[in-house]
DNA sequence: TCCCCTCGAGTTCA
DNA sequence: CTCGAGGGGA
């Protein structure tokens, strides 16, 4: 049984001893952590505890290589991290669907009985909980021990905020017995607005910059580089969901609760078991009733379906559960004076309107500018310039005028004007039969446009150049250092040569240039996916992108195919069209972009400066279906189809919408229609669902 | 032909 | 985050 014996010297120690002891001493602090901050029922002094972290960290500075991965010492004064490393999550951490009324609420409940066909009489109950402002977190423990925290992300990939996660001392360092080996737990991190009043109250005094809410205090606190900042700052945690288990939490969303408070984890209370609109409803008033009351910020409420198994049942619709859904209060408003509405100039030459605000503080925030959307919303709304107008953060981001207070419009103020030309090159700009959007018809003359696609192109999708951000591109393009992609990649060479060298500039140093240089330097290598999304073609957003180079697979079969393509009644328009999710307005778009001379020449230059690497598909050797194209038809039992998509893809097949004598497989569901006597007639394999699974080794 | 869903393109502020 | 439009299943 290890031991922790303060009353032998450090110096004296044994390494067996000390590993021993660096074991114990992290299990004691780890219990009186729990003791202390979950359940209020410390056993010991502060000082005794005091006495345990100091011990810990004697013996860590003598045998520093015996030091634990979950020492308690790396919750507070670890080392500063290099920025935060990217930290894939094992399940995808998703958004919820939002509700404003309890109309849509209604409509909520009923969609999802209607989807579990259920009956007047059958039962269905919800977990009701409040909706914390604040951060999203998923924290994994492996053999009971957190090894890993990481933020929401874009619910795909967080950034790694373990060091960052271990100071906060309301998160277990290690789960009790009894937890499963793999467990993430997700919450939110935030912060009690009595703590962000106090801590701001001392940033004041130290005459620091004070943060603006709770939320964001939170926000900038654990994204600190260093953890040591991190400790010092009053972060709590609220434990509601999960991601990847390895056993079974419990049967309802209620027990899973009660679970995780057994590991230690607070929960989000005040929560409710409710069994009916009418209760949501009501616990919606109430909790918006005592939202003043309560100790930290929230924003709304959540429902649940209570039982995992419906949950299951139920399954997700594109990044958010059918099962859950967010009930919002409404968002914080504010009266502001409209002062004027400019029009900006997209990439692909969209003229958007923006009011321009007399600043006002929303949500904590101030706010001078606020999107207008297009021409139709301002004469819906009628905006003129001089307008008072009511301002809300929309989902408490984005800034957007609600409406007009008619009884403050100043006398002979007019009705906007949509410009009928580019404010910024002067070309007609035409608005398309059925389109909502006006666009400037300068194209290549156009310098907003251009500058809006050379920012597009760097941008942190596409070729990520750091250093190269919105205004020194700008200023670049004004002064002719860089015009397009492809002198990006020749700027250091021709730095050199020239009389007016980047270091010369204002702003400018040897340091930044030569770093600039280097961010250039390591983009020469691009995969082929990212290098499509780049070019900015228009409706070619990132997944459009990857799908033509899984497609394609490399820069020179992408190319000849488009070429080619504009042969509408050859082979390789139809392969083009007969990729699943690209239809013929797509293709127009693709095709205009490669019947412009300049295009290719951009693309010409670009293609000798860098290096495009060919697509390469996940388990791409491994798999018999890689380079396969495949068609689902009917309706498939196991997973939906989008999941069956999802799945081909991963393993490198191409998923197509039509048969062709070009499809190797043909999938046939449930109730398929024309597509399986297609495959039969044209000597297509098909196969049932059973044996796709089979093929792919499920 | 009509929805439903996904995607792209636009947006703000710290 | 929101809006509009394209794609495709029903």
């Amino acid at each position: 049984m290890p031991e922790i014996s303060p009353e032998i010297a450090v110096a004296s120690l044994t390494p067996e001893q000390a590993a021993a002891e660096l074991a114990a001493l992290a299990e004691a602090i780890a219990r009186h952590d729990r003791l202390y901050h979950q359940q209020d029922r410390p056993e010991i002094s502060d000082a005794g505890y005091d006495a345990l972290v100091r011990r810990n960290a004697a013996i860590e500075a003598r045998f520093p290589e015996l030091r634990r991965p979950d020492s308690p010492s790396s919750r507070v004064g670890a080392a500063p991290a290099a920025g935060f490393a990217k930290l894939r999550h094992a399940v995808p951490m998703l958004s919820l669907g939002n509700a404003f009324s309890e109309m849509e609420v209604g409509e909520f409940v009923a969609r999802v009985r209607r989807f579990l066909n259920l009956g007047e009489g059958d039962p269905l109950d919800f977990v009701a909980e409040p909706k914390i402002d604040g951060l999203s977190c998923s924290l994994r423990y492996q053999a009971g021990w957190l090894v890993l925290a990481a933020t929401r992300g874009d619910g795909a990939e967080g950034e790694d905020v373990t060091a960052n996660v271990r100071t906060i001392a309301e998160i277990p360092q290690r789960l009790p017995a009894g937890a499963p080996e793999v467990l993430e737990v997700r919450g939110e991190v935030y912060m009690l607005r009595d703590d962000f009043l106090e801590m701001n109250r001392r940033r004041a005094e130290a005459g620091e910059a004070v943060y603006a809410n709770p939320r964001n205090s939170a926000a900038g606190s654990l994204r600190q580089l260093d953890p040591k900042v991190t400790a010092t700052r009053p972060l709590r945690f609220f434990g509601y969901a999960w991601g990847e288990v390895s056993a079974p939490l419990a049967t309802t969303q209620w027990l899973a609760r009660q679970r995780l408070a057994e590991f230690g984890f607070r929960l989000n209370e005040p929560a409710r078991l409710c069994a009916s609109a009418d209760q949501l409803a009501a616990y919606y008033a109430e909790i918006g009733g005592r939202r003043s009351d309560l100790r930290f910020d929230i924003d709304g409420v959540v429902y649940k379906v209570d039982s995992l198994e419906l949950q299951r049942r139920l399954g997700f619709v594109s990044r958010a559960p059918r099962w859950a859904i967010a009930h919002k209060f409404s968002a914080e408003q504010a009266r502001t004076r409209l002062e004027r509405i400019t029009i900006q100039v997209g990439r692909t030459g969209a003229l958007t309107p923006v009011a321009e605000l007399a600043p006002v503080t929303v949500g904590g925030v101030v706010v001078s500018r606020a999107t207008l959307h297009n021409e139709d919303e301002i004469q819906r709304k009628d905006i003129r310039e001089g307008d008072t107008v009511v301002v809300q953060r929309a989902g408490d981001v984005i800034p957007q005028v609600v409406e007009v207070i008619l009884g403050e419009r100043p006398d002979g103020s007019l009705r906007f004007v949509f410009p009928d030309h580019c404010p910024e090159c002067g070309s007609l700009a035409v608005r398309e039969p059925g389109e909502v959007v006006r666009r400037c018809t300068g194209g290549l003359i156009c310098p907003a446009q251009a500058k809006e696609r050379l920012r597009h192109f760097v941008s942190r999708d596409a070729f990520d150049i750091e250093g190269l951000g919105e205004k020194i591109i700008a200023a670049f393009w004004d002064d002719g250092v860089v015009r397009t992609p492809a002198e990006i990649f020749r700027l250091a060479e021709r730095d050199r040569a020239s009389l007016t060298p980047l270091r010369a500039r204002e702003g400018w140093g040897e340091k930044s240039a030569r770093n600039l240089f280097e961010a250039i330097e390591k983009r020469r290598a691009m995969p082929l996916e990212r290098f499509i999304y780049a070019l900015g073609i228009r409706q070619i957003g990132q997944a459009t992108a990857k799908l033509l180079a899984r497609s394609y697979l490399t820069l020179a079969a992408w190319r000849a195919a488009m070429a080619e393509a504009a042969d509408r009644d050859g082979q390789a328009y139809r392969d083009l069209t007969n990729i699943d999710q690209i239809g013929p307005a797509v293709a127009e778009d693709l095709l205009a972009f490669f019947s412009e001379p300049h295009n290719l020449a951009v693309l010409e230059d670009l293609a000798r400066e860098i290096e495009v690497q060919d697509f390469v598909p996940l388990q791409a050797q491994a798999s018999p279906v890689a380079g396969k194209t495949v068609v689902f038809t009917g309706t498939l039992e196991t997973m939906s189809r989008g999941e069956a998509k999802a799945r081909a893809e991963a393993l490198g097949a191409k998923v197509a919408g039509s048969v062709s004598a070009r499809t190797d497989f043909v999938v046939i569901g449930a109730d398929a229609g024309s597509k399986a006597a297609k495959a039969q007639a044209l000597g297509v394999t098909t196969l049932t669902e059973a044996q796709w699974l089979q093929l792919i080794g499920v």
